[in-house]
DNA sequence: TAAATAGATCAATATATCTTGATATATTAA
DNA sequence: TTAATATATCAAGATATATTGATCTATTTA
């Protein structure tokens, strides 16, 4: 029960299904560059990406002072399918923004 | 969005996935069956019946003043995957109890 | 028609969750 | 070793959701 419970919970919000499907198309992430693409502070991201994380959605690695997200692989059948409910959704996502990482990213 | 944000919301409440898996089990059963198995106040139960029947879960049949509840029929993949996750959880449910209805159960 | 029953809805309160701004921690660069 | 950067966490206020008890509607029974 908790744990699908603490699975919908992640889902219930409508930033987390954007970081979701944000994730999902452009892959591994740090948070900078989620904050200057989604144009949302820094707290508020590292928030729900914890919420994310710790439900299982998530990964993250850690690289010097950056933290890198990614869609976890593989997910559980009830996790994969919400991902595909949120890939047909007709969401306007914002263009990928990576000024944030002079150097960092890959 | 909004659609699948609706259901996800339908199912973040305890309360909820304990009737889904209640009705999955034992089919069409009016709110008075869900109240005297369930213990718990009327208005309490329709309020969670109207979330779960407008996010797509449930579907109603009037008869008479009672009200029957059953799963819907089909569900869509992710409604459907929600409900067999369901099926999968260690809850400890209540005995069906029909004392309310004298006379009106099929 | 009056009383009883099933269910829905409303208003008030309680509880949970989100957002923000401030601060803390860790790593790297100067 | 100091400053800057990336991220995490915390406290306060704002917003949403759940629960309860009261009331309303519709239907049936006496």
């Amino acid at each position: 029960m908790d744990i699908f419970l603490q699975s919908v919970g992640a889902l219930n919000d409508e930033t987390r299904i954007r970081i979701l499907a944000f994730l999902s198309r452009h892959g591994r992430l740090c948070v900078c560059d989620l904050e200057s693409s989604f144009n949302m502070i820094q707290s508020r991201l590292s928030r729900h990406l914890k919420i994310l994380k710790e439900a299982g959605f998530l990964r993250v690695e850690r690289e010097g002072r950056w933290a890198y997200y990614s869609i976890r692989s593989p997910l559980d059948r009830f996790r994969q399918e919400a991902l595909n409910e949120i890939a047909t959704l007709p969401l306007e996502l914002p263009e990928l923004s990576t000024s944030c990482t002079p150097k960092g990213n890959p």
